[in-house]
DNA sequence: CGTGAAACTTGCCAGTGACAAGATTGCGCG
DNA sequence: CGCGCAATCTTGTCACTGGCAAGTTTCACG
């Protein structure tokens, strides 16, 4: 238990981040405030601004986490399309924070390098996993298909996590999840 | 044209309405300013708060005008199920503004009677869709159907809204959602 | 006409993000 | 070993925001 010394906190920049993923599972991300998870962290409220110059760049830092967390979670149900659809759905919900970060590009740099490499990764893992599935399929059949996966998939968590879905839906995500995107499959 | 006059604006309600529309479509709804609101008004800063009560308010009447203009808009289409889905993606478009503030429920108070009345008819207009093309199923079929539906659509809306959609997809959303929609009625 | 309520204003406070300038520390290089 | 320099962190400040309180103006209705 390394635990907070005056100057040179030593790992500020992770210990933000972990306090900024905490806030924004709390009050979300647009409500994040830096002095709070300076606060946090025990340093003086400009101390955030040094390591990621504004609030946008920590949450570009945040986002790409996501992404990359994302791409691995995807890549390991790669074989079945079914099953890369919940665990994408799963993500969003257990890793409520990150999927609201990573949909809201105006929050953070969309252009910076290391985000955009991770969501690349996130975007290949997907449309290998329909590649997969949909065969020897044209090109252009496996890109409306991914698609379509994506949206549903995409569509079903956010109206999760908004709240927005009736309740006999039930509670449990991962088997809802399953037998709407079963829909898609046959 | 009755321009502002010194007090009893006579329809300052609606004004604040508009001008917030402009302002989520500018800013996005997390990032409006009240007070810039009322600028634009023409009014003092504390003039909102007395038609709604604090920003969360404000955002609550903005969405229940969002889910009533979607309810008209899904009922125009109810006929056919995928061009009622592609007026959902439309509307998304379309009205941006309503659109990113309606599935925000943080933002504003979700409990309010008016905002739940709306949400309801928009939610029964998608419904009768559905059950009018799926035929004489089961209930639960419809309930399925009508999620599944909903979220391809939601998240078609949603990815192409946070410019999350490859670059091969186009610019024209109308299209490019039947496409993807297509995929689901098969 | 006049009175009470509705509509709007001015004034204030705590909190926030961003910036500037200063203090402290550790690391590399002589 | 020690010294200078750069990275790290702090203190101080400014403009802006939301929300509240108290005062002012206007309208509606008896």
């Amino acid at each position: 238990m390394t635990d907070t010394r005056a100057y040179h906190h030593g790992d500020l920049r992770r210990a933000l981040l972990a306090a900024a993923l905490e806030a924004v599972a709390e009050v979300g991300p647009a409500a994040l405030s830096l002095r709070d998870l300076a606060r946090r962290a025990g340093v003086s409220h400009a101390a955030p601004a040094h390591h990621f110059g504004d609030k946008a760049g920590l949450l570009t830092a945040l986002a790409a986490q996501g992404f990359d967390l994302l791409a691995r979670t995807l890549t390991e149900a790669d074989d079945d399309l079914l099953e890369a659809g919940v665990a994408y759905v799963d993500f969003a919900v257990t890793h409520r924070a990150y999927f609201e970060v990573m949909f809201r590009p105006e929050l953070y740099r969309a252009d910076d390098a290391e985000l955009i490499a991770a969501r690349g990764r996130a975007g290949a893992a997907l449309r290998s996993g329909v590649a997969a599935l949909s065969g020897g399929g044209a090109p252009a059949d496996t890109d409306r298909d991914s698609l379509a996966a994506w949206s549903i998939a995409h569509g079903f968590a956010t109206l999760w996590l908004a709240g927005a879905l009736p309740d006999r839906v039930g509670d449990n995500p991962r088997e809802a999840a399953r037998a709407v995107l079963r829909r898609l499959s046959t």
